[in-house]
DNA sequence: GATGAATGAGACTTCATTCAT
DNA sequence: TATGAATGAAGTCTCATTCAT
């Protein structure tokens, strides 16, 4: 749990440490127009992708001139991360209130599943956005970093953690486990929100189940 | 540069020659020039994103000139097409030998899944642009038009169709059917590339039957 | 933010004090947040040149805010100018203490080259923001002005003047004998400065001795 | 003598030597338009600075777009570069010519001193590049390598270099008799092409004798 | 008076595409 | 047919300057 110190030093000085800039945009106040920045910048690389979609439209969008959104972010890199960082605490959040200790594993993991898959399907751009952000090189050292370090305090990680290292479910790498519950997850939201198939509550019950069974050990037969 | 002679050899280790039989079956006789240059853009495309490879890097790799690509291919973006329909048959051609029909279900399945999954793993760059491709604004038009048309004779859809309609199979959409098979796999798949985990024949196997877990129908409990 | 109690050092060990008498002498009383905002351009322009250093930089090593620096000046231009006015006056002032009436042409003469190469030596950020000065379209008006105009009551110039244009020294046009004395001692400084060659009191004591010989009249030979 | 193998990547993947490079554009052949735009960059940084001369005028100038130049320099820092290369070739150039072995010490001096000067007067847009160049971070590290390499293969040093460590010369480290000699020389150019006085060729002589005066061993008196 | 957030023109650089050879 | 030099639109980022507080 090394706490790195990362230093964003701007071009007239000012040195952020990230972990502070976190808490200054996230937890604390963060400025109005910062907010409209990041929402911006969410709707946008959700529906064009990172590449997709200049600093200048994000700025338009936001209402701001380009030159402001360098005031709270270095870099479009910077401000890529923060976008994550932001829909990640949110999903956190969301989960936080799911945990229902007093039922079974199963009980609880398919709370869990339904509290997820409804959380991304009422949030799609939040859902595009971690999408694109996991298949480009943005998120894959940051994905190490979850599992590599003590997944314990992020993403959706968490609330799961308990449940999937328990003994209810199958030995297999942490991560094979977890290709099993959120790879069906993801599928599926891609797919509703593509117009692929309908996620009502019964179909999404039926994938969380499915996932339970996908992992839970089972009788010898 | 006598056709004969020049046998370009790519870092996965396989060649122009036997990308040239594969492509064969595919549409009529494409160049040994034509196939270089979808060749280099797989290579390049799926270590550095669509946007992170210029068409003169492409053009380099292929040992031609950046007006040749334009030659056979209109466009960055029909290029991208391109590559990418030769990249699905080439699953689809892995899959077909994989058919056991003196088996069952079951086993059926997982031989399809793990013949899958090892496909993929000895394939990473065919992987890993498909990846990009749909999560990207390319893929997703496609992706729709595959299941809304004619969902069974394309992608490494049409082996597993069979099956996943049967009566073994819980009664659900099939998208959501497919999620739970696929995303399993793809989420492993891409986490051992990543090297997140070791993707052995053991995991696979395990991941496999998970799958099969997730949507055969279970006693009543 | 007293009055008093502020003494802001600065790297080479002056303190905005002192600067502020030796500013006494200048305009009016250049209030002391004007001094720091003179400073601060010095030394920060000394080390990376006019373009290299943008104006919030200059606020905030001077510790004021970016507005109040264009309470006192215009533009940067002006900051620049003024900046220059000020080490200009330093230099002539540091000259003015060092006549020594009662001795030779060539005595003097020394005397005054060493005074002025020292002073150089001990204020780098000064020489170096001179160099930059006159190497720019800034200080090229500048130059041509000083010149034109009365050349006798500006820069380092004026003390000279009378030796300059004594019996001891050959017949040429002004300029040539200014180019024979500062000539080598500016590029002295400068490659002392940069690390070319350590500037000792010998060695400056030879030089000087150098540029002597180059302007005075010789014996015919 | 190390012959640093600096190697410039281009984005298309070429890469070059940049010993090669000086060469194919100086030595060899360099395209007309490889010329041009080093002609132009040269008549608008002499000019305006560097920072004042962007490189859409550059191209503007040129004749040519302004990804043009970006074929033939990877950078600006390059393009800025190679000017300089090719103004210290002519310079090296118009020396070489200027050896008149059986003369004095004296006369030689003489000879190069006034040959340099002539040069400079008749191609002030080279001289005010080099002066740009050498006062800005560009020359400061190309200098040090002239002094502390070996100084004889280079700029208009090496014509000097036998005569400046000859016997006739006073005993003085090499900067500093560099000193003596070149601050004159460019303080005077410099005069004369900013209108300060007028460099005829008595004057030239005069202050090349000058030089001579200033580093030549004299006497005891 | 003092501040510093906001602005947007403009700098450098990339790269898909064309076209003369 | 094949080439690759040439192009310029578009992208990211900087920074002098303003103005509401």
């Amino acid at each position: 749990m090394t706490d790195e110190i990362k230093v964003t030093t701007f071009s007239d000085g000012r040195n952020v440490h990230s972990a502070l800039k976190v808490n200054m945009m996230i937890t604390k106040e963060p400025t109005e127009k910062c907010l409209a920045i990041m929402q911006a910048a969410l709707e946008l690389i959700a529906e064009q992708g990172f590449h997709g979609t200049p600093m200048s439209q994000i700025a338009n969008r936001a209402g701001v001139g380009v030159g402001s959104i360098y005031r709270y972010f270095k870099d479009k890199d910077e401000l890529i991360h923060a976008v994550h960082a932001r829909v990640d605490k949110q999903l956190t959040a969301a989960l936080a209130n799911g945990r229902t200790a007093d039922a079974s594993q199963k009980e609880q993991f398919i709370n869990l599943v339904i509290l997820l898959t409804k959380h991304l399907i009422a949030n799609p751009l939040e859902f595009k956005f971690i999408e694109q952000y996991y298949n480009s090189p943005y998120g894959i050292e940051k994905k190490r970093e979850k599992f590599v370090a003590e997944p314990s305090d992020d993403f959706c990680v968490s609330p799961f953690h308990d449940i999937l290292t328990g003994d209810s479910v199958k030995d297999l790498p942490l991560p094979a486990i977890y290709a099993l519950v959120f790879g069906p997850l993801v599928f599926g939201v891609r797919d509703h929100l593509v117009g692929l198939m309908q996620l009502d509550d019964d179909v999404i019950n039926k994938i969380a189940e499915g996932s339970w069974d996908a992992i839970r050990k089972h009788d010898k037969a």
